[in-house]
DNA sequence: AATATATGTCAACATGACTGACGTAAAAAC
DNA sequence: GTTTTTACGTCAGTCATGTTGACATATATT
C-alpha cells in the first residue's frame, strides 16, 4: 500500500496563501472540467444539468427520483424539466418500483448510454491525464483532501481505500 | 522538503472506477464548497457571480476588466451587469489606468473587503479543515492533481512550490 | 489620419435555479 | 378501513446568470 505516513508535525495550520490557492484551484479546475462537455451538450440542445442527470443515472442504474434529488440538491421542479426532456427524447426510461410502486426507477436507454459515454469520456480523459502525470501518491492525497472538502454526510458515497475519508 | 518520489511503476493507467470517483469528488466538493457563500450572498441580493468578482478583485487589486474576463471566461455583457451592481452599491471602485487611460482598474472598497472576508472566510475554513486533516503530503498531491486538471494555459497562475505544476 | 484596443451599453433570449400551490397514487400508521 | 404520509408530478411565476449581436466612445497604436 502507498502508506505515506502523516506525522503530527505535518498537520500545521495552513497559511492564507495556501488556502486561497486551494480556492482558486477548485474554481479553475471546475471551470475547465465542465467546458468541454458543455460544448457538446449545446449541440443537443441540452445543458450542464442534463449531463449531471445522465451521469448519475448511468452510474446508479435503477435509482429513484428522490435519490437523484438528494445528490443534485435541487428542487423537484428544477429536476422535472430536465428529466422530462431526457425521458421525452428517449435518453432515460422510468419504470415503477417493484417493492414500492410509487417510485419511478431511472435507467439510461442505449441512446442515453451513448451520450453519457460521449460526454463523460472527455472528463475521464482529463482525470486520466492528471492522475497519470501525478502518480498514485498524489492521487491518494487528492482524494483525501477532496473528501475533507465534502460535507461529512456525503463522504460515505466514496467507500474504500485509504483512511483519509472515513476518519473524523 | 516533502519530496515523496514518484516511481515509474506508480504512473499506471487509472481504471474507470478511479476516474469516476474523481469526477464525483469534484462535483460534490464544488457543490458543498459554494453552498455556504451562496446562502450569505442571497441576503445581499447577490449571487455566486458577485462572489467571484469580489474574490478575484480582492485577490488582484488594480486588475483590469480584461483580466477579470480572462479569468471568469464569460462575456463582457455578463460581467457588466454584476460588476455594475457591485460598483453601484459601493463594493468596488473603478479608476482609469495611469499608463493606459482606457483601462478601468478595479479595487475593493472597505465595504467590499468586508463582504469578501465574510464570504471567503467560510471557504477558507473548509480548506483549512480539509488540509489539516490530510497532512502536507496529501495537500501536495491535491495540488498536483488539480493543476493537471486545469488547462495548461492557466497553470502559470499557480507559481511556486513543487514540480507537479510546471512540468508538461 | 486610420486602425485597433479597452470598455460600456441596449436588446433579446436561453438555461437552470427558485417559491408556492395543487394533484394523484401508493404505502404506512392508526 | 380510514387517515396520514410519502413519492412523484405539474402549473405558474420569478430570478440569476449566461448567451449573441449591434453599436458607441475614448484612448493607443500604427
Amino acid at each position: 500500500m502507498t502508506d505515506v505516513k502523516t506525522s503530527d508535525a505535518d498537520r500545521r495550520f495552513p497559511c492564507d496563501e495556501e488556502l486561497r490557492q486551494g480556492i482558486e484551484l477548485l474554481f479553475f479546475a471546475y471551470r475547465d472540467f465542465t467546458a468541454e462537455p458543455d460544448a457538446i451538450l449545446a449541440q443537443y440542445g441540452f445543458g450542464r444539468a442534463h449531463h449531471r442527470v445522465i451521469y448519475f443515472v448511468g452510474r446508479n442504474p435503477g435509482m429513484t427520483v428522490s435519490d437523484l434529488l438528494g445528490i443534485l440538491r435541487i428542487t423537484k421542479q428544477s429536476l422535472s424539466r430536465v428529466l422530462g426532456q431526457l425521458v421525452g427524447e428517449g435518453f432515460i426510461t422510468q419504470q415503477p418500483g417493484v417493492r414500492d410502486r410509487r417510485q419511478r426507477l431511472l435507467h439510461l436507454t442505449a441512446k442515453g448510454v451513448g451520450l453519457e459515454n460521449l460526454l463523460t469520456e472527455r472528463q475521464r480523459t482529463r482525470f486520466a491525464d492528471a492522475y497519470r502525470g501525478a502518480g498514485t501518491g498524489a492521487v491518494e492525497g487528492f482524494r483525501t483532501v477532496m473528501l475533507g472538502l465534502i460535507d461529512a454526510a456525503d463522504r460515505s458515497r466514496f467507500p474504500g481505500r485509504g483512511p483519509g475519508g472515513e476518519r473524523r
